[in-house]
DNA sequence: TGCAAGCATCATTATTATTGATATTGAAAT
DNA sequence: ATTTCAATATCAATAATAATGATGCTTGCA
């Protein structure tokens, strides 16, 4: 057994089609079905079962994918660490929520970019709950994310504390009749749609009139036409504050944490600690 | 980089010399030159030093080794893992402390057996600490030692409390004059000997007059043959109990603690599960 | 019944690992 | 100094293994 087995095995339980894993590996679907028999039959054991439609992984399959993962995790880490110089370099993943890629972050990256230029740094944005689970799942050395999360596998920072605006149309004047308004949200999971609907919810509105927005800036948009309204980090508006009303909300529901995640267990490269460190510093005047 | 690399690698580290390294992969010493070579050139960096004498690792090949036994200790449990049928089967590995191995310990094996024929199960015996490292590096399944470790990657289960009786050869009249006493000891870090130790200070003897035996079993003889006394278990001479005389010490010494160790991130096998829980059963009784 | 999607088989080829013979090196002994 | 020894390094030849491409087999579905 080896780790390219390992490999070849995950790509088939995540593509669930031997085909499929096979184009995704570069590899030909008859080497791919060699590999994954020769390797189940080390095991002595089917780690897939076989149906006219693909593969679907074995009990036992499900477990060796756990291992599997770990293992390959692991054998990255290591590579990644004795590769690594004194001073950071090497591949940086980080995931940002949306939100957050509208402050003067930016400012913060190209400074970070301009010390570490050996760092080839990647953002990736995404809602919490999903950036969380990429994190979960290595696929991110780290991540910004709004609100807390609670889990064994995880460490998280307190970056910023965020103040949540109501955000109306720039036409709109005064502060207006919640139970009449339209209101422009992220989907389901994202905190500031979590903030909005406890809020309405303690106001005896119904949240029902909704639109749902999967990027921020197509969310914003909407407010501008006067489309609807919504709930927003004061500071997402910086930029073109005039192109909205913007009134504060019961201190109750005005706050949001902004975090840095990462995996407890998961080895932190010097390009991660010299990033969150910026990160800090910055945030912190 | 695969897995045969990390263990040519590791056993490169352990064996310090690529020549002994090889004879012990069975393979030719060129090839593991090769091999060591390759890796070296993927990772970028030099895991060992060449000196004449052979090869000792960089501090980066350290950092990598570490790396290296995880993951293959990690490879080797998914597969047993994998394995494992409903009964409890496969190999078992455990270690005993040399003096409960004279208790009905014996017995118990035996019953194990019976019950268990499709494990197979192997037997270490040695010092306390020698077991505790041994099963920190996962080459035994679990152990049995005396007195109490902490370790963060350890859980312990209490097994028995053995209480330790000065014995003296058969010869002796009545309680020895301790400052005239000849002792026959185990190596350093014994528990047995610690609590001489303790004991001997606190009534003020010099403990310099000593026989250090590797081998519970000749220092058992040495006894008998009137050479020295010691301190052991009363269960120990269970058996041939009239060959010795036997008298009780100061009750803050006279225990012992044996304990079930096991690593903690170690995934316990039905055998191991099974093994502990007779084990448990019986000494319970 | 025929088609399409998917895995299995197998002979062939390409790649990689292993060997065996030999070179090279530096330290210790003469 | 020279020899010897115990190491690692090099390299051409061979063995083992992996990958390919063509084809066969099964199943569900139109």
């Amino acid at each position: 057994m080896e780790l390219s087995d390992l490999k070849v095995f995950l790509a088939i339980a995540e593509e669930r089609n031997i085909s499929r894993a096979a184009e995704r590996l570069g590899y030909v679907q008859s080497n791919v079905t060699a590999r994954i028999r020769k390797l189940e039959e080390e095991l002595g054991l089917p780690l897939f079962y076989r149906h006219p439609k693909g593969v679907t992984l074995t009990d036992k399959g499900v477990t060796f994918s756990e291992y599997a993962k770990s293992i390959l995790n692991l054998s990255e880490e290591a590579v990644q660490v004795v590769k690594e110089t004194e001073f950071p370099s090497g591949p940086l993943t980080i995931g940002v929520v949306d939100s957050v890629t509208c402050l003067d972050f930016m400012d913060t990256l190209a400074e970070f970019q301009r010390r570490y230029p050996d760092v080839s740094l990647s953002i990736w944005s995404g809602t919490s709950p999903d950036l969380l689970t990429k994190v979960l799942e290595h696929q991110l050395d780290g991540a910004f994310v709004i609100g807390e999360f609670a889990s064994p596998h995880l460490v998280s920072e307190h970056i910023q504390r965020e103040e949540l605006t109501l955000v109306t149309p720039p036409n709109m004047n005064g502060f207006p009749d919640l139970s009449q308004t339209r209101w422009a949200v992220s989907p389901a999971g994202c905190p500031f749609r979590r903030a909005l609907e406890a809020w309405l919810r303690s106001e005896g509105v119904s949240f029902d009139n909704i639109i749902e927005f999967s990027s921020l800036e197509t969310l914003i948009g909407c407010v501008r036409s006067g489309l609807a309204s919504t709930l927003l980090p004061a500071s997402v508006l910086a930029a073109d504050y005039s192109a909205f009303g913007a009134f504060p909300i019961p201190e109750q529901y005005r706050y949001t944490q902004t975090c840095l995640i990462r995996r407890k267990d998961r080895y932190s490269s010097k390009a991660f600690v010299a990033f969150s460190k910026l990160i800090l510093d910055s945030m912190a005047v």
